[in-house]
DNA sequence: ATAAATACTACTAAATAGATAGGATATATA
DNA sequence: TATATATCCTATCTATTTAGTAGTATTTAT
């Protein structure tokens, strides 16, 4: 299962880029509001995205954030490693944030083959999806 | 990520099924030993497997666990929805477990539909492989 | 009887999820 | 320059899940 905090994150940046105007940032609470997420919650995963370069922001009166990049350079993937880590079932499959098995030896493994297979496939359907690809005007 | 628990469901289950002979048990501390399993931790482990119907158990003295199917006839998908629960990453998506997502609307709802393909991707995958094409003998 | 296996109940420690609270700082504008 | 309003930052909190451990009860072969 992908975390609250994802979903939020994913519904976040599609609610940018559709609300996205020349020299208008989107505000905090006016995605809290539309989106029904906490807004302090939300603080936390904006400030999230901003420091892993998705989003920019503005701050005082008049502020808040828009995407850093084109809505469509924007991948499901990236998203949700930042928010979530890893997208694989096993550490040792990660492509991303590889970590060793503790018990078990890698080349004798029974199960590695299977779950290189699902990370794959899952990563042909989220690689091909973007922030751009969820709005309106996809 | 799946869990450890699932990772020594899956292996414990490979483990008797590589080392089933007629009319003799698979020991609990056998398969600790031999897959470095907590050995406390896996009876919690094989006692749930036995409660649905994947494992027979017998008790006392030359006492283990057999499987109650044919291990071809046992999928890695049945073993990892016994132990972790459900296999997609979305609660509407589910196949086994299905919940309503609590903000979102199903009918409006943008990401569903990508995660309804991940579900399949991995579905097709995880439906394809048993324990017995996890066994040395695959 | 006894040794050896599973069955069961209860507990614990650490990590993660899902937030909330409150104050500091920056900025547009009157 | 005062003020309203936005993000930024640090700290804290509660509940749940993960990954076990401990101890006792029960069953069974010999």
């Amino acid at each position: 299962m992908i975390s609250n905090k994802c979903k939020y994150a994913i519904r976040a940046l599609v609610h940018i880029a559709n609300n996205e105007q020349d020299d208008k940032a989107v505000m905090t609470s006016d995605i809290a509001r539309e989106q029904q997420i906490p807004r302090k919650f939300l603080e936390i995963i904006l400030r999230e995205l901003r420091n892993n370069r998705l989003l920019e922001s503005k701050r005082g009166k008049d502020g808040g954030f828009r995407l850093l990049r084109a809505a469509e350079d924007i991948s499901l993937t990236e998203v949700m490693r930042i928010i979530d880590g890893p997208i694989a079932m096993l550490p040792c499959v990660s492509l991303n944030y590889y970590r060793k098995c503790d018990e078990c030896e890698e080349e004798s493994c029974e199960i590695k083959a299977v779950f290189e297979q699902v990370r794959d496939r899952t990563l042909d359907v989220l690689n091909s999806q973007t922030i751009k690809s969820l709005t309106l005007s996809r």
